[in-house]
DNA sequence: CAAGACCTATATCGGTCCTATATATCCCCT
DNA sequence: AGGGGATATATAGGACCGATATAGGTCTTG
């Protein structure tokens, strides 16, 4: 599902803007499960105008730039319930905090603890603000926002609950994981485990200098 | 935060391969909250070596590709916990089912019972995987791993007391909101209702017409 | 026992998408 | 008066993913 299909789902609530569009994304409808920058958005617009999906009539203001409304077609109507047919992409959640705090034990307890309150203050806000009324008011929309409101929620919870025991180990003795190698050492298959262990030996006198 | 930085990140945990990282990524202490493939792992751990932040030794196999085994350079340790010390970017959440959710009313009642079907099971196997007993013991990894549990378990629930109501909705009449255009009609900061409205009157035939 | 599916392992191309920037005008607050 | 922010469109450069190529190995199943 690309931005092309994304855009055309939302001209389907109602006639828009690319500038406007680009809000659904930001702090509209979709801000809490897509994004979409102006750098592909307006590319798709004119795509799917030349597409025929979309039709533009540009409204031009006294002082300011035209604005160019965009409309879907029933052409274009009828390819967005198309596009709903097809497979769907798997969830994804991507965490720079979740990584970093991985690597707890080489920052300061400050530092830590700076980057969980404006995390928990982050789920908060997010929350709160799904829990307010709707934007929109259908009951599919309800739906998607209290989806969002309760993760967010469950989120702060565990933040809270178990924040001391990161905020436990900063600065601490290193990982100490019992395997140096990470993914559960695959190496040879059915090979006996004597022989991979030979060969991890020529590379472990290496490893235990470096991990100091 | 790059897939370089990310790269080098995986190498602290322990020497690797790159087909070794992509694993941690696709199933491994990374898999829940981060992505990332070979086209930008391969190219990262080559600029990685140039710029001397890990060094590479190959071992030959009998009758397989040469394995590349990095390892991380105290210049890289370094240059590490200095990226460690960056501001993070916020954490996404992309979901594609939300989106289709949102269009309910253009799905049939089968269609939207799979898709919720499809998503709880995800979310279920998720968090089972995440409750069982962690890959790499240190207190972090499993701080990040229960994260993932609480937060899937979270979403399953929510779906299972919630969707009801948006099977109720499949196939039935048009979104209804109460506004056609989408983010709140901003148009004209302070500019008096009465001049907006007349502007987006020239366009309402179009839409009713549309809307059917 | 053999064919097909899947795993190990590296590498690159094409295309999509984001970040940052440019341009231009207006309003609001200080 | 002047800076910051909103409105509004647009693009260049770079980061990244998805698909594919290669090549031999192992595991599964009929």
């Amino acid at each position: 599902m690309d931005v092309r299909t994304l855009c055309l789902g939302a001209l389907t609530l109602g006639d828009a803007t690319g500038y406007e569009i680009r809000k659904m994304f930001e702090e509209g409808v979709f801000s809490h499960f897509l994004e979409a920058s102006y750098g592909s958005i307006y590319p798709a617009l004119t795509r799917l105008t030349e597409e025929e999906l979309v039709t533009c009539h540009s409204e031009q203001q006294e002082k300011r730039p035209d604005k160019k409304i965009y409309s879907v077609t029933d052409k274009g109507r009828a390819a967005f319930t198309e596009a709903l047919l097809e497979p769907l992409a798997e969830d994804k959640f991507r965490s720079e905090f979740l990584f970093v705090m991985l690597f707890a034990h080489l920052l300061t307890p400050e530092r830590i603890k700076a980057l969980i309150d404006e995390k928990v203050e982050e789920h908060r806000q997010l929350s709160e603000r799904l829990s307010g009324p709707a934007e929109i008011g259908t009951p599919a929309a309800d739906f998607i926002k209290d989806f969002g409101a309760v993760v967010h929620k469950a989120s702060v919870d565990y933040l809270e609950k178990n924040r001391h025991k990161v905020e436990a180990i900063a600065g601490a003795s290193p990982p100490r994981a019992s395997e140096p190698r990470a993914p559960e050492a695959p190496q040879d298959g059915n090979a006996a485990r004597p022989a991979s262990q030979s060969k991890s030996d020529h590379r472990n006198p290496k490893e235990l200098a470096r991990i100091r």
